[in-house]
DNA sequence: AGGTATCCATACGCTTTTGCATGTAAAACG
DNA sequence: CGTTTTACATGCAAAAGCGTATGGATACCT
């Protein structure tokens, strides 16, 4: 086979990698083999060992496509407004996820990482999945513990409790959504629940 | 090898189960082979091969001897006082649901379904997923609803929102519990959280 | 322009796992 | 008590998938 130039060589490492996310979407990521995902880009399992240095490798790749903590989301609004309301700061940041999620690249690989991986070498999904939750809660605590302080949150629901109940909720509304994501938008429906949460648990203005 | 007595043979196939669960939990299913299960049971694959028709057919049998679904809960709690408090109803056949998943049992073939099992063969434990959430899903509107009649939800929340909002609660603690179960039990977390949750969605007394 | 590194296809050996076929000793049955 | 069926263990053939070694044509560099 004949050398490509370097721009070709890169398209293909992406190709092989779209097809990987289709493959392992639709078959899992155990059953689909590297010459699955070899000849649904149209190559063979010599470019995918020259690219990856093997499955695991070329899984840790797929992932390292999409990326996004909490922190980035709220940070990304860039409004110093923002800094004193901090429940309008986290609705806003959930909305902003929900945006990123329900671009296809993004949403594939989360359901992947979810739904059809196990462990296998040193990937290790529930490992990457505690850190994505660990990171957002913390945030989360933070932000309703400013709330608190600030006197925007109902006195009888205490900040670790809000982020509890916030984290949960999002993360049951996710795991729903990517099992189905056809059945309805988690934009529209996480926005409306994330809405009517913190108004929930929001101060009544009289106090 | 001798031929073991009919109760003899029905213990090998509850150890082989058993072994199966230890298996799929430390290894995923789709990397432990028949054999692996055989020895780890004291047993070789050929006791596999006698009591499942493959491996799927053993998923299969692993998955039956776990069943819980949201409405016998509520029934089980037989008190014909609960028909009028179905918010109290809703709270107690949660915490029943935290109880049964606390067994051992219970919580390693849930977590199995949930985090270690990709699609194969004719199993897809994402439709399963969705039956289970599906099942508990109504049955939480149903109540809500009914709670609404009687005015015992907040007017400002309308039983379906209710229920998507307690559902997404109970999916997202359900997974976080799961993936590290060790970390806190989801009896008392889940009580904790499903107490302030309904307390939050529930009418004031003044009203 | 020549040499070299790159990009990928092809081929080979190896391990793992599956499904079945066969063997067998004792339990179950009449 | 003899026969049949049960409850496995053992052995074998086949396929799948992985990792690597090798080959070859061309882009890239000096």
């Amino acid at each position: 086979m004949a050398r490509k130039t370097k721009a070709e060589a890169a398209a293909t490492r992406e190709a092989l990698l779209d097809a990987a996310e289709e493959m392992f979407i639709q078959h899992g990521v155990a059953r689909t083999s590297l010459e699955q995902i070899a000849r649904h880009a149209g190559m063979t399992r010599g470019a995918v060992y020259w690219h990856f240095k093997n499955k695991a490798d070329l899984f840790h790749a797929m992932l390292q496509r999409v990326r996004l903590p909490f922190q980035d989301l709220v940070e990304a609004l860039d409004d110093p407004e923002l800094a004193k309301k901090p429940l309008e700061a986290i609705r806003l940041a959930c909305i902003s996820g929900f945006e990123h999620l329900e671009r296809p690249r993004y949403r594939r690989v989360h359901a992947i990482l979810i739904h059809h991986c196990e462990v296998f070498s040193d990937i290790d999904p529930l490992a990457m999945q505690n850190e994505m939750v660990e990171e957002s809660c913390g945030a989360l605590r933070d932000y309703f513990h400013c709330a608190a302080r600030l006197g925007h949150l109902r006195d009888d629901i205490p900040p670790e409790l809000a982020a509890q109940l916030l984290q949960s909720l999002l993360g049951g509304l996710f795991h729903d959504w990517l099992r189905n994501y056809e059945r309805f938008s988690i934009y529209e429906e996480g926005t409306r629940l994330v809405k009517a949460q913190l108004s929930l648990m929001r101060a009544s203005p009289s106090e």
